[in-house]
DNA sequence: TTGTAAGCGTTATCAG
DNA sequence: CTGATAACGCTTACAA
């Protein structure tokens, strides 16, 4: 805490506070030279709080992710806080998924910050009434709140990429396919579930309710929902993992029982990682860019809080793409498919 | 934004503001009811930022690391969060290992946070001449600079870590061994290189310079490390690589030139992941509690934060263990050994 | 217990 | 261009 002020300054030089807080604001002052000598001699620094006052802005934005451990979530962050530039400080709290911590964050955020990108776990949560109250800006990531229609959001286009999992699953001859789904009352849980369930229907294979575990996104609800998988009387001999921690638990659980992959037991998951390349076999994965959601974020916040409300909701969903490697099997159609072919680029991932 | 006053309610129920105010602290006053009711109708928040100036505290804590994506970092970050409670928000930035970035973010975070955790990039960095000028709490964290050595930090054991690895080599019968180690600028680089030195020297093997290759802590540099080591005339039969990312980019090497492990190369790296359990074959690694050394490293800070300079910097080394897996060949004496037994204890893992 | 008033450090306004 | 003065929203002596 810096307790050198800028009256300090002033009176070193002699002279007067307005004077040398137009200094600092790069106006043309005369004893300019001096003033900088005393700053540096007395080590002065401005007080960002105070002036944040005044200014009635903090340069704050808040992130609120279940896990940044998550290396999707942290992904998120990063493409965040390069979009946000220097302008805006990230600050940062993970969740856990809980509701009631959500909750805190939402309301300990408020008056402390000047925007909120938010990761929600429920898509029926309350934690937010007050956020729309106040309408300080909001933008939500990867997954929303129903009663927030008219929020921005920027997704994933997790219906098709359910869809070309499952899809995947099919071309290579499979008919006993499952799904490990996440919570169905999420988003991405739901709509993965929903694209799994329609690419069964067009190929007029009906749901086994067997089949369908619903599960919670983390590494050890994978293990569980494979567990439980094999031991059915007639275990399937695909699945679909919605999400990149439960499919790490899956393989545990496979690695454990020795079931071999893809022979035995094909797997694709949802979201890519850097190992996904070397575990044995390599990892079929649906994937998208999640850099680019967490910048799209930041970039759709900021127009907020620099516009307000001149613009109606964005509601952005990104391209998700199927990466072939071993998981499912030997050699496929297509290498590498995108539900567009203009993936990098901002504005071209904006729909709706 | 929130644009209703504490004054707004004041005038409502017809108290004076510091009523209001005391209310909010928890005193006892005589209208509480009806300014309860009252906040709540015109849906008033207290300006946190008043709050502040007026306090001189922000609440904020800076949390400065190389790259949140890579997930020890992230760890540590979780770790440091879950043991600053309610009390401090986590303002997170990532430097991308660039000095210059870390200069600036220190700068900026002076005067907006009450203490600064900081994982530098080089022990010789010139970036913080103004922290300790001010006297700001700062911790360091994995990494720390030279010229700070009154400052408290948090490192972990990266001499024995390293000293460990190489004689896990050594006692597969290798004497080939390599080192692919991070930037000798950096404390991990060089304390992790001098365990592999001081290993090598207990068994009378001289080193040789064809098989160190200093490298940069990332995926690619540890790629191109890895082949640079397979292109010699007479390649190591094992080596020791310094961090995740790098032991990630050698392994995705070794595959490339489809050079078998642990059979033609054996391989051990530092710090653990998830995944690792399940690349082929499993990875043995060196291993440390990241969440523990975030937690200890936020403690520490809120202590000196609290405690201004009562007690003497702490220099606290968190313990390090090996973890077997297959990388390094067959069964082998021990399992799991570590520098101590108490690495879960806090107090215990303090040193010096 | 309550209200009044001062002040946290800065910047914006306004007259000079 | 400059300097006094008034805010920004809140807390806290101080006096009642």
């Amino acid at each position: 805490m810096s307790n050198v002020t800028i009256s300090d300054v002033a009176r070193k030089v002699g002279v007067s506070e307005s004077t040398v807080s137009r200094c600092l604001s790069g106006f043309n002052v005369r004893n300019a030279e001096a003033i900088r000598k005393a700053i540096k001699e007395l080590g002065y620094r401005p007080n960002l709080v105070a002036r944040n006052l005044k200014s009635g802005r903090t340069g704050l934005v808040a992130l609120i992710v279940p896990d940044i451990t998550n290396p999707f979530f942290a992904s998120i962050v990063r493409g965040a806080e390069l979009a946000a530039g220097e302008d805006y400080m990230i600050q940062l709290i993970n969740t856990g998924e809980q509701p009631e911590r959500e909750e805190w964050a939402i309301q300990r955020m408020m008056g402390q910050v000047d925007g909120i990108i938010y990761v929600p776990s429920q898509e029926d949560s309350e934690a937010m009434t007050d956020v729309t109250d106040r309408s300080i800006p909001l933008v939500f990531v990867d997954r929303l709140i129903k009663n927030f229609r008219n929020i921005d959001s920027v997704l994933a286009d997790n219906l098709t990429g359910g869809e070309m999992a499952t899809q995947h699953l099919l071309e290579h001859g499979h008919t006993k396919i499952a799904h490990i789904s996440g919570p169905l009352t999420s988003t991405p849980g739901k709509e993965r579930a929903a694209g799994f369930a329609r690419a069964l229907k067009a190929h007029k294979i009906k749901e086994d309710s067997n089949y369908f575990v619903e599960s919670d996104f983390t590494v050890l609800g994978g293990y569980q929902a494979m567990m439980s998988l094999l031991s059915l009387p007639t275990p399937p001999t695909a699945v679909f993992v919605a999400n990149n921690q439960m499919t790490i638990g899956a393989l545990k659980a496979l690695k454990e029982k020795a079931i071999k992959t893809p022979e035995k037991m094909a797997i694709i998951g949802f979201d890519d990682h850097e190992l996904t390349d070397l575990i044995d076999p390599p990892l079929t994965v649906i994937s998208r860019d999640a850099h680019l959601q967490g910048a799209i974020a930041m970039q759709t916040l900021l127009e907020r809080i620099k516009g307000g409300n001149q613009f109606p909701p964005k509601r952005i969903k990104v391209d998700v793409r199927l990466i072939v490697r071993g998981s499912c099997g030997s050699t496929c159609r297509h290498r590498e498919t995108s539900t567009s072919n203009a993936n990098k680029v901002l504005s071209a991932s904006t729909r709706s």
